[in-house]
DNA sequence: ATAATTTTTGCATACGTAATCATTTAAAGG
DNA sequence: CCTTTAAATGATTACGTATGCAAAAATTAT
């Protein structure tokens, strides 16, 4: 109840200076003699004084504030990703005003104004899209936006993301290596650009070695989902899973391979397939999938994956705000970081990679 | 790099009303007649203007944010609570402003600082300790502080937890109706109150049925540590583990049962008691822990363990901070919510147990 | 219709700080 | 020691909004 506010004018007649001495004293850069400065910090420091940031907001325009709109925190990509950023902001004197997006679905634009309306001086948006006026509007506030993990066209949007076309096609070229003949893919939420890139990669790469997809389901980034069209795509009847140019009935059988879009589902596939329908990984089915999240690495799971550099992403994140916020209206970037296979046991290695 | 402000007082020219008005018509609860209402919202739209949420709290002292000590995102449950914290604080109309604690270990104090810089009207602390004298400075300048996960004794703070002791006593009930005779725990970070608690919960209900801890290590609540924990407590040398209370030699050897300090470590524990070990859970060894994370239930783990209902100790953490913003001075509060055990598979189910 | 009451409105001020500007003080140069 | 230049300081203003106060308008009661 007692309001203990401390105000630098306080400050200042405790030390016996002006306001203004004070407030520069707490500015880098503006002027303050040695003496002064002893003599406002001691004050300071009896009263308890601290700058209040959103006073300096008002008048300087700078907030220091960072909104972060994010979903899917179950994918634990992003919550490593959250702290990453947040670490890394704080070290820059940058705090993070979170914005969840999940549950709110659909209504991104609305959360997007509620962070305007804190007067942030950018805007982080992990895993989901925007829309064409709201980029507008902020290009027009001169707030910058960046991408997180995804990418969107013609927005003239700045994002970061791994290189998902490389990846996926990396991902082909290891299973074909294998001597995998029956590839299947599990794709992601059809809307993402993330999921979009991945699978052109990943079908460019076995054109290009002149295979094909074998089988093709939906899992929409979900475990549930994922899990069902694991069912669909490994029954035995294969009644509803879309076979994709198979050559004759001879060939016909479940797949021997499965891409699955990221590592969140490629968890739910290799359970699914193990305790569910019985088949053992990577010895009759070989998994890859996407993100090295830190789970892909606990033994039960040893799933081979696509990692993506989330340090680096953040690294880059971070980098172009801080530029767009100090340098005024610089271009836009599009940075897609290499994303290396990292081997593990879920899926069949070919003799002599990666020697 | 168009700045574009649109005030409350251009919104007023627009209308032909004075500012006055339209600040009244943003704030709930003041007098506006139905024209100028109509008026100024009709203005407002085709200016485009959003009420600066910064300029209202610096005159209001109320900022509608919260600011969010975190750290442990690895662990799942707290991914989990971000987003069930920050989804009900915004549709009460606050938002989070997110500190990691978790790189900048030690100086938590220095952190909190940060947050009351910004005005915060409220704090939640989640998984870490606070000193007592920014306990008090928090008090004095009447900011609300909520523990969330942990509670801290002779602060008068307000805290949020499971029911941790009759959780660790369930746990102990449950091993030993399984018929477990050599029971280990593995503990997480000792200066946590919820490790404390858990263990001497679960000790307690060992000794009120005459039994007691067969072997004990600690894992700090980070997976390497408690596979490492794991490797000791499981050699057949068992040289460095400490036998308490081991009646004679008869009864030496591995633990048939453990309980571990949370889900996190459990899941390093199983996979190293299956993959490096060689035993199989639950045949060899049963395992219990604590949290019921998402993870818990994937079937590659199929984790028994006391469930910590994360939604209702969100619901009780904006409970309290709520009543604490508005009613000023409110007593503090200490809540523990009740944590049922929730069966799986990785220990043995005691028969006839929750018919 | 007039008085009494309530609601609405505009004016002025305050919130806590940074930035501009003119002024004073200190330092440097000869 | 005096002049020139640089550094430091204080008074003032501005940021965008909410609120107390008094005046005006609208409503109700008489």
């Amino acid at each position: 109840m007692g309001k203990e506010k401390v105000t630098s004018q306080q400050v200042a007649e405790l030390a016996g200076v002006s306001q203004s001495a004070v407030s520069r004293v707490y500015t880098p850069g503006a002027s303050a003699s040695k003496k002064t400065t002893a003599k406002v910090h001691k004050a300071a420091s009896t009263l308890g004084y601290r700058p209040n940031v959103l006073a300096r907001a008002m008048v300087s325009g700078k907030s220091r504030i960072i909104g972060l709109v994010v979903a899917y925190l179950e994918n634990q990509f992003y919550p490593d990703a959250i702290e990453k950023l947040s670490t890394q902001l704080q070290e820059k004197g940058y705090h993070v005003l979170i914005f969840m997006a999940s549950k709110t679905a659909g209504n991104i634009d609305s959360v997007v104004e509620e962070i305007l309306d804190y007067q942030v001086e950018g805007i982080i948006v992990a895993s989901v899209a925007l829309s064409s006026q709201l980029a507008d509007r902020c290009r027009l506030a001169g707030i910058p936006i960046v991408l997180f993990n995804r990418s969107q066209d013609g927005e003239g949007l700045s994002c970061v993301t791994s290189d998902n076309f490389s990846g996926g096609a990396k991902a082909a070229r290891f299973l074909l290596a294998g001597g995998h003949k029956k590839i299947g893919y599990i794709a992601g939420w059809e809307g993402a650009s993330t999921q979009r890139d991945r699978e052109f990669g990943f079908t460019a790469a076995l054109q290009q070695a002149g295979a094909s997809l074998y089988a093709r389901e939906v899992g929409d980034f979900s475990m549930e989902k994922a899990s069902a069209a694991t069912r669909r795509m490994f029954s035995d009847a294969q009644s509803s899973t879309v076979l994709i140019n198979s050559p004759d009935a001879a060939l016909r059988g479940i797949p021997d391979a499965v891409f699955v879009a990221n590592d969140h589902m490629a968890f739910a596939v290799m359970d699914t397939l193990r305790f569910e329908l019985g088949l053992r990984v990577p010895e009759d089915v070989s998994v890859i999938s996407y993100d090295d999240v830190p789970a892909a690495a606990w033994p039960a799971y040893n799933l081979t994956t696509v990692r993506q550099r989330a340090d680096q992403m953040v690294q880059e994140t971070v980098r172009i705000l801080m530029e767009q916020i100090h340098g005024d209206g610089l271009q836009s970037q599009q940075i897609a970081i290499g994303s290396p296979v990292i081997l593990r046991g879920s899926a069949r290695i070919p003799e002599g990679w990666d020697l």
